[in-house]
RNA sequence: GCGGGCGUCGCCAAGUGGUUAAGGCAGCGGCUUGUGGCGCCGCUAUUCGGGGGUUCGAAUCCCCUCGCUCGCCCCA
């Protein structure tokens, strides 16, 4: 490889593409504004036993996907693959929670080591919210309202929530014991991967998309039975709170995702129109998390989206740059020293504003502000420079007046 | 990390062993040295992602490598 070129896995956004983005985000941000959500911004990097802790050491986020490195000091720092973890740290850090319950949002980059993939990258992005220290189920029904919301905000249609109940920690050690015990029996029936995971992280095995594994456990114990009395009633809340809102679901009870943190709620949005990679937000609730990494107990409940995928599912028209609305065109010593400062003048009144600086003929330039789509081009040469008067062309019609550079602010209409 | 497909100019793309590697778009220059959007003319890859090999001869065949892509895996 002789040319330079960036890392696998890490994408250039070219102005073609920018303009989209922007219009996401701006989306995003005013939707999270709406719902009474402020942003919280954390550091890119961490340390490893953060993400280690809060993750899972199980999970293959933390097993094989994190960019770990140790800085000068020889701590042992990581690229944050998931935003929850850090926001988490940085409220019990700084005692948010003592100021009650929090309703934030972040975005930003994420990095996981993995084999790029249509939509999927080792560097994405991610937006999400974390509602810390609401337990009730109606926060649950609130979050994942906002997540439908906003993609129909965003216009993407075609989209499923997939809902399933992970129960409290007690209920899923019950049914961890349960799983394992029954397919520890039939363990030989299991593809590869999976008997790994019967050891590491049964639950797992449920969502495998190996069609035996799948067709065996058709007959396993099920996740939803070994729920306890007040999980089973929470889990109806929520479906009964979603179901006023006239937010269609389907419950999956092979639904587990694959982050340790999650209980009770776990809800995906998928789209077919993906690929391999169809979740577009995944979340849940994490009510241990916070005392987990040394804060103060708080149920909570958050969710993340992909924005790349959100971004396929927009369709990639790369839109056309906004043209400008003038530019300044000139030719000879002492008009060219008068463009930059006759552009900034007219970008003072708000105007956007080109300034051709190829020194080519009038002829070249013109058609150059023809081009880039222009309503006027103003001129300036020899004779403009000497009397003050500078000509104001309107690219549309063909029309020219004359503008004293004098009074060039004040008197330009639009 | 494992399998399949692909890689020719900024973009799209012909060429599949034989002299100088089509064409289109964009860009640049000219016709038109101070007045554009049309038109016409011209220019832009000693080189086919990179390296090595086979051959008298390779973009075309083989090997390695990098990248992209699809599936697995995993998740957003």
């Amino acid at each position: 490889m002789e040319q330079l070129q960036s890392l696998r896995g890490m994408v250039d956004l070219l102005p073609a593409a920018t303009s989209r983005w922007q219009w996401l985000e701006q989306t995003a941000r005013e939707h999270f504004r709406r719902s009474c959500i402020r942003e919280i911004r954390t550091p890119l990097l961490e340390a490893t036993e953060l993400f280690a802790r809060g993750i899972g050491e199980a999970t293959d986020v933390v097993g094989k996907e994190m960019y770990s490195f140790n800085d000068r000091g020889d701590r042992s720092c990581t690229l944050r693959p998931e935003g929850t973890a850090s926001v988490v740290r940085a409220a019990i850090q700084h005692g948010l929670l003592s100021q009650g319950a929090q309703r934030l949002w972040y975005g930003g980059p994420m990095f996981r080591y993995e084999r790029p993939q249509g939509g999927r990258q080792r560097q994405f992005h991610q937006i999400g919210i974390e509602f810390l220290g609401f337990a009730d189920p109606r926060s649950d029904v609130e979050a994942i309202a906002i997540a439908w919301d906003l993609l129909e905000a965003l216009g993407i249609t075609g989209l499923q929530l997939e809902l399933n109940s992970l129960g409290s920690r007690v209920d899923r050690q019950t049914y961890r014991d349960a799983l394992v015990g029954w397919l520890s029996e039939r363990q030989n029936q299991l593809d590869a991967d999976s008997q790994q995971r019967l050891a590491t992280n049964p639950l797992r095995i449920l969502d495998s998309k190996n069609p035996q594994t799948q067709q065996l456990l058709q007959d396993a114990p099920n996740l939803e039975q070994s729920l306890s009395d007040p999980s089973r009633e929470r889990y109806e809340q929520v479906k009964a709170g979603l179901s006023a809102l006239k937010i269609p679901y389907l419950c999956n009870p092979r639904l587990v995702r694959g982050l340790d943190y999650y209980g009770h709620t776990a809800f995906e949005i998928t789209s077919d129109a993906l690929g391999a990679q169809a979740t577009v937000c995944g979340g849940g609730r994490y009510d241990g998390l916070v005392e987990q990494l040394g804060g103060p107990a708080a149920a909570c409940v958050g969710w993340a989206m992909g924005l790349e995928r959100l971004m396929l599912l927009l369709g990639d028209e790369s839109q056309q740059s906004q043209p400008p609305d003038v530019v300044v065109i000139s030719q000879g010593n002492a008009a060219e020293a008068l463009a930059v400062p006759v552009a900034r003048q007219l970008r003072q009144i708000g105007q956007a504003v080109d300034v051709d600086l190829s020194g080519a003929g009038f002829g070249k330039q013109l058609k150059r502000a023809g081009k880039s789509g222009a309503r006027w081009a103003v001129l300036i040469g020899d004779e403009e420079a000497s009397s003050g008067q500078l000509q104001r062309k309107d690219l549309h019609s063909g029309d020219s007046s004359t503008i004293a550079l004098q009074s060039l602010a004040e008197n330009w209409i639009s």
